[in-house]
DNA sequence: CTAATACCTAGAGTTATATCGAGGTCAAGC
DNA sequence: GCTTGACCTCGATATAACTCTAGGTATTAG
C-alpha cells in the first residue's frame, strides 16, 4: 500500500502545495519517487511525516526539523543529537504550555469582569480613570480623539 | 509618572520598532503626544498594552486586537462585543493547549525510545522495517541516498 | 487517438510580523 | 550656540511559511 501527495494531504491536512514546499525545504528526503517521477508515500513515510507535523505544530522553525530528519536519515549513530533536539524542544513545549495557561488565566480576569452585572460601572469608572490620568500629565483623552 | 517609548520597551520586552509598528498598525490609538510629537505612555496605558501582549502572546493576530482595542475605546456600550471576541479567543487558547499537550505526549514517546539502553536496536530495526516496505513496493531505500 | 486528470518543476507572489535606514526635530548639558 | 541623544516619520527590506502560475509529462477512460 502505497499514497499518493493528494492522499498525504488529505491524510494531514495539508495541502499538496505544502508537501512539496516541504520537499523543497529538505524535510522529505525518504520520499521516493516512481519512474514517471511522482512522489510515493509508504506507511514509514507516514509515520516520520507524523513527527515532523508534530515539531511544526509545536512551533519548532522548518530548519530545525530539517535537522532532525538529516540524523534520522543518517541511522542509528545519531540517536544522541536526536534526544538532546528533542529534549531542548519538549522544553520550549512545556514553556509555551505554561504560558499560554497564564495568558488564560489574564483573559479569564478580563471575561469575569464582563461577565459581571456591574461591567458597565466597571468600565466607565475605568475610562474615568484614564481620563483622569491623562489630564493629570496635560495629555488629550484617547476616548474623545475616536471618529 | 509617565513613560517613555523606550521604557515600554523595556518593560514589555518589545523593541522600539514593534511599539511603533503597533502604534502604525492602530494598536494604540490611546496614546498621547506630547508638543514635540513624542509618544507619553500612562499607567493605563501600559495595563491595556498588557493586554495587548496578552493577546498576542496567545497567538492573536493584530487585525483582532485592533478590533479588541478599537471596541475598548468606544466605551461601555461595547462590552459585549468585547465578551464574545475574548470568549472565541479564550477558546483557541484551550485548542492549543491541548493540542501541544497532546504532542508534548509524540515527544515524549520518542523521548522514551531514544532514553532506552536498546534505543539503537529499535532504530534498527525501523531501519530495517522501511528497507522492506520500500523493497517491498519496488522504491529505493532512502538511507543510501545521503551523502 | 484524444481528452481529462493528477502529477511534476521552477520560480514568482502573498501574508503577517517585524526590523531597519535616511533624514529630520527637540531638549539638555557643556 | 553646538553637540548629543532620544525621539519622530516614511518607506524599504527581511523573514518564515506558505500559495500560486505557467508550462510540461505520464496514466487512464472513452
Amino acid at each position: 500500500m502505497t499514497y499518493s501527495i493528494k492522499d498525504v494531504a488529505e491524510i494531514f491536512n495539508l495541502s499538496i502545495y505544502t508537501i512539496r514546499f516541504y520537499d523543497k525545504e529538505g524535510l522529505l528526503p525518504f520520499v521516493s519517487r516512481n519512474k514517471a517521477g511522482r512522489r510515493v508515500f509508504t506507511e514509514s513515510d507516514l509515520y516520520l511525516i507524523r513527527t515532523i507535523c508534530c515539531l511544526k505544530d509545536t512551533g519548532m522553525e522548518i530548519k530545525a526539523i530539517r535537522n532532525y530528519v538529516d540524523f534520522v536519515m543518517q541511522g542509528a549513530d545519531t540517536i544522541d543529537p536526536r534526544k538532546s533536539l528533542l529534549l531542548e524542544h519538549r522544553a520550549k513545549i512545556l514553556r509555551d504550555i505554561e504560558n499560554l495557561t497564564q495568558n488564560l488565566n489574564q483573559v479569564d480576569s478580563k471575561l469575569e469582569i464582563y461577565a459581571s452585572p456591574k461591567a458597565a460601572d466597571i468600565v466607565k469608572e475605568q475610562i474615568r480613570f484614564v481620563e483622569e490620568e491623562k489630564r493629570a500629565n496635560g495629555l488629550p483623552s484617547p476616548y474623545a480623539a475616536q471618529k
